[in-house]
DNA sequence: TTCCGACAGTGGGGTCGCAAT
DNA sequence: ATTGCGACCCCACTATCGGAA
C-alpha cells in the first residue's frame, strides 16, 4: 500500500458500453434479460481501501454517494471494476428516479446527508479482476464471476439477477412492477467499452396519453421559423385544463410537420393562457397561448414528483378526438 | 450500393452553483 | 436578494456523413 501509485489510480480507465433502442428480437436463443433500473449509471473501481464511482462521462460521483464506498469492505483486497446503476429505493424497495434527483450529486461536506433518501449500487457487470481484463469475455463468464464475488450482504451493494429466458416473460414482470424496461444482452457477447452495441438492446416501457396543446414557444436555429415545444395539458375530474408540460421532440417531427403545425396554431392565437393552474413562470415566460381546441398524442415515461411528463415525445394530432374529452390518466 | 454508427443539433424534467442584474 | 445561465444527471428525436458490410 505504500506504492507511489496507489492500486486503484493502476486499474484502467474504461468507458461504459451502451445498449440501442430496440424490442426483442424474434428469435431468443442465447439471450440474457435483464430490469433495466432508473438510475445513474456508474462504473465502480475497488482496490485496497479506495473506491471510485464515475458517471457515463467520467465525473467522479463518490463524493456524492459515499454509500458506495463499503464496497472496499467487500471485495477484501480484490481489485475489481465493476458496471451498474446508482439507484434511489422507496419504502417497498422499488427504484425512483424522483428520490434519487433529490440527492445532491456535488457533495464537498457530508453535514447535509441527514434526511436523504439513501441510494443504493446495483452491479450488473464484471469488467476487470485482480488484474484481469474480463472486457473479452463473454457476457455469462463475466456474470458467473461477478456471482462467485459473493458482494451481497450490504444493502448498498446489491447484485441483480439476470435470465437466460423469453424477454416477453421479463418485459411482462417489468410492466406489472412499473419498472424502467428491460435490457437485452447477447450471452455470448463481450463488453465493447464506449460503444452502442447491438449486443444489448434496451426495451423501455412507455406509456400514451392524450393532451390538449395550449400553446408553444418558438423555436431556435434551424427551428426559429416554426416552434420549439409544445405546452400541453389534460382536464382533471373537476373538468379543469392541468398543465402536463413542454414537449419538444417526436417521431414524424419534421419541418414539414413542423410548419403545417405552426401554420394551425397561429390561427388559434389567443392572449390568455388557457390552463387553469400556475404555469411555471420559467414556462410561460415565451410562451405563445392557443385556444384549446387541438388533440394530440405523447409517449412519456411517467410523471414527476411535480406531476410533470417525464420524457415525452409527440407521437402526432388527434383530429378525431374532441378537446374536452381528454383526461389526464389516474396516477398508480 | 446500401446500411450502420457516430455526431451534431433540436427539444424535454430536474438539480446545483456561479455571475450578472 | 433575485435572476439567468451553464453544466451536470436522466432522456427522445431528426439530419447528416463517412466507412463498414
Amino acid at each position: 500500500m505504500a506504492d507511489p501509485v496507489r492500486a486503484i489510480d493502476a486499474l484502467p480507465r474504461i468507458a461504459p458500453m451502451l445498449a440501442v433502442l430496440g424490442e426483442p428480437p424474434a428469435d431468443a436463443t442465447g439471450l440474457a434479460v435483464e430490469m433495466k433500473w432508473d438510475g445513474y449509471r456508474s462504473l465502480a473501481y475497488a482496490a485496497g481501501h479506495n473506491v471510485r464511482l464515475t458517471s457515463r462521462n467520467g465525473t467522479p460521483m463518490i463524493e456524492a454517494y459515499p454509500e458506495v464506498r463499503v464496497l472496499s469492505d467487500l471485495v477484501a483486497g480484490r481489485r475489481v471494476i465493476l458496471d451498474g446503476e446508482i439507484v434511489a429505493l422507496d419504502e417497498h424497495g422499488y427504484p425512483d428516479f424522483g428520490l434519487l434527483q433529490q440527492r445532491p450529486r456535488t457533495a464537498p461536506r457530508g453535514i447535509r446527508r441527514a434526511g436523504l433518501p439513501p441510494v443504493a449500487y446495483y452491479a450488473f457487470d464484471l469488467l476487470h479482476l485482480d488484474g484481469r481484463s474480463l472486457l473479452d469475455a463473454p457476457y455469462t463468464e463475466r456474470r458467473a464471476l461477478l456471482t462467485d464475488l459473493a458482494l451481497p450482504g450490504q444493502h448498498a451493494i446489491q447484485v441483480p439477477p439476470y435470465w437466460l429466458d423469453t424477454p416477453a416473460t421479463l418485459l411482462h414482470v417489468a410492466a406489472q412492477y412499473d419498472m424502467e424496461g428491460i435490457v437485452i444482452k447477447k450471452a455470448s457477447s463481450r463488453y465493447e467499452p464506449g460503444r452502442r452495441s447491438r449486443s444489448w438492446i434496451k426495451v423501455p416501457l412507455r406509456r400514451t396519453q392524450d393532451v390538449v396543446i395550449g400553446g408553444y414557444t418558438p423555436g431556435t436555429g434551424h427551428r426559429a421559423r416554426t416552434l420549439g415545444a409544445l405546452l400541453v395539458g389534460a382536464h382533471d375530474q373537476h373538468g379543469a385544463l392541468r398543465y402536463l408540460g413542454h414537449v419538444g421532440t417526436g417521431t414524424g417531427w419534421t419541418d414539414r410537420t413542423l410548419t403545417a403545425l405552426t401554420t394551425r396554431l397561429t390561427t388559434l392565437a389567443t392572449p390568455s393562457c388557457p390552463f387553469a393552474d400556475e404555469v411555471p413562470r420559467d414556462h410561460a415566460r415565451d410562451a405563445l397561448w392557443v385556444r384549446p381546441e387541438l388533440v394530440g398524442e405523447v409517449a412519456f415515461r411517467g410523471l414527476t414528483t411535480a406531476g410533470r411528463l417525464r420524457h415525452p415525445s409527440f407521437k402526432g394530432l388527434r383530429d378525431d378526438l374532441d378537446p374536452r374529452d381528454v383526461r389526464a390518466s389516474t396516477p398508480h
